[in-house]
DNA sequence: CATGTATTGAAAATGATTATCACTATCACA
DNA sequence: TGTGATAGTGATAATCATTTTCAATACATG
């Protein structure tokens, strides 16, 4: 099973945003930069505190706006958090599940395939289709624990 | 594998509540019928509407309260929802994995058994500890999906 | 019954997210 | 290179779920 580290594609983005005929602009592209280049799940402030080093004049609700548009086109990948938040981490293409540190936040990404066949034990059994599923892992990165 | 719905033990949670040193009072009895009586996940608003019909100066907050101490206990599990927002639903003990039915909110527990084996071999992959995880799938009963 | 404590619920506060809207930047085309 | 239509921006206000505050009440125990 690939286990992959979110990479830093802003270029590939922002190509991505120009051929959904989003225009190319300076806000965008900042928030682009700072999501693109970390592998850790960031809130939509912390988006926010980071971007506007470079770009003071940035507003806070570019940044929600920009993120649920690399959402919506896949490139970025919504984390769900415990107290209802959500934050945001770069996706690589077709890898929806995580394995988040508890701790500093680093995440991996892994594949789906295993998830197939219970899915398909699960929906004999119900009867249900499955549509969409949700698997977040949470632990400690090895940089984290110390035993 | 084991498919659950959820149970309506009213009683048992009221003893649990009683054995941990609160107090059964009006407005949790009403709230602990209400979430134990239904296999939908609700929100805490939800919980409020059908409770007051019953106990009408019930309030909004005990409601939030109740469920907080509940889930606590492990009686109650929460559901994450896309928007941010959580529902509640009575949870069958160690079983934590939902099925949900995007039309009509039905849901059903499986056991979480069968991640076992994934989970090992991302833990070896990884260098990660996984302490938890969230699994959940969305999709249609079979009373929702027509063909 | 008296007393200390848990519980309640109305109201206010909080905090994340979303809507509004006047202003600005960008792009296609003249 | 203008220029106008339109997408985008960001300050501000609004929204909405949740939490906190606090005075009043209910309960348990002596």
């Amino acid at each position: 099973m690939p286990l992959e580290m979110s990479p830093a594609s802003t270029e590939h983005w922002l190509e991505v945003l120009e051929a959904q005929g989003y225009r190319l602009t300076a806000p965008r592209r900042v928030v682009v930069e700072v999501i693109a280049q970390t592998d850790r799940a960031l809130s939509p402030l912390a988006v926010f505190d980071i971007a506007r080093i470079r770009y003071p004049q940035l507003g806070l609700t570019t940044v929600y706006r920009t993120l649920e548009k690399l959402e919506a086109l896949g490139l970025v990948q919504l984390v769900h958090q415990a107290n209802g938040c959500h934050t945001y981490i770069a996706a690589p293409a077709g890898h929806q599940h995580l394995l988040i540190c508890e701790y500093c936040g680093r995440t991996l990404f892994f594949g789906g395939d295993d998830l197939g066949s219970l899915i398909d034990q699960i929906e004999r059994e119900s009867g249900y289709r499955v549509h969409e599923h949700l698997l977040q892992l949470t632990g400690t990165c090895p940089g984290c624990h110390t035993d």
